[in-house]
DNA sequence: GTAGTGATTTTCT
DNA sequence: GAAAATCACTACA
C-alpha cells in the first residue's frame, strides 16, 4: 500500500485572505484532465491581487463582464485572455462579492510533458515550458472555455501530496504599472522554472 | 548573458 | 481609442 497521501484542496482552502492562499499554492500540483489526457505539474510561482484596495486586481474598479467570477465563491477559476494572444490562470479567493484571485505564474511539469510540447511548440525544454503565466495556459491548453470552472470538480484541480513546504521567497508583482510596492509575488526560490531571476 | 521592442485583439473608457 | 497580470525575437556584450 501507497504511503503517499494525495488530497485535493476543498473550497475551504480558496477560502481565506488571498496572500495566504498564494503562500500555500507553492509547492502543490495543479491538475487538469485535458481532452487529450492528464496533465499535471507542481507550482512555483504565484502572485496575490486583492480585491478593490488594490489597483493592479482586476476587480479594482468594480464588477465588470470579464472579472465577474471574482466576485462569485472562491475555489474557481478566473482565465482572462490578454495582449491579443495569451490566457493567466488564476484560483478565486475570499467571500462570495469579494473579488480576489491568485495568479498562477510559473510551474514545473510532472504529468504530462509530450502534451505540453505539443501545445507549445515553440519551447521544448521541460524547465521553460510553464515558465510564466501565458506559457503555462498555452501549454496546458486552457483557454476562456475554462474559465469559471469548479477546483472542487473533476477536470480542474489542486492537489496536495504532503509535500515539504519550498523555500519560499516574495517580491513585487511583475508586468503592472501600479500597487507594484505590495509585495505579492511568491516563488519557490530553489525552483529554476520561476518565470524572472 | 542583458536590454529593447513588435505582435495581436479583447476589454474598458 | 488606448491599455493590457506576456512572450519571443533582435541586437549587442
Amino acid at each position: 500500500m501507497s504511503t503517499t497521501k494525495t488530497k485535493r484542496l476543498p473550497r475551504s482552502f480558496y477560502d481565506r485572505p488571498t496572500v495566504d492562499v498564494a503562500h500555500d499554492l507553492l509547492g502543490k500540483s495543479i491538475v487538469f484532465r485535458s481532452e487529450e489526457g492528464i496533465l499535471s505539474a507542481r507550482i512555483v510561482e504565484v502572485e496575490a491581487y486583492v480585491g478593490q484596495d488594490d489597483p493592479a486586481c482586476h476587480a479594482a474598479r468594480g464588477r465588470t463582464m470579464r472579472n465577474q467570477i471574482m466576485f462569485g465563491k472562491p475555489g474557481f477559476s478566473y482565465i482572462y485572455f490578454i495582449y491579443g494572444m495569451y490566457y493567466c490562470l488564476n484560483f478565486v479567493t475570499e467571500r462570495e462579492g469579494f473579488g480576489a484571485a491568485v495568479l498562477i505564474r510559473a510551474a514545473e511539469p510532472k504529468q504530462g510533458l509530450e502534451i505540453m510540447r505539443r501545445n507549445s511548440p515553440g519551447e521544448q525544454r521541460k524547465g521553460k515550458i510553464l515558465s510564466g503565466p501565458g506559457k503555462l495556459c498555452r501549454s496546458f491548453g486552457l483557454t476562456r472555455d475554462h474559465n469559471g470552472l469548479d477546483l472542487t470538480g473533476r477536470n480542474l484541480f489542486v492537489e496536495s501530496r504532503g509535500e515539504a513546504e519550498p523555500k519560499i521567497k516574495s517580491a513585487a508583482r511583475i508586468g503592472i504599472k501600479t500597487g507594484t510596492n505590495r509585495l505579492w509575488r511568491f516563488y519557490d526560490a530553489d525552483s529554476s522554472a520561476v518565470s524572472k531571476r
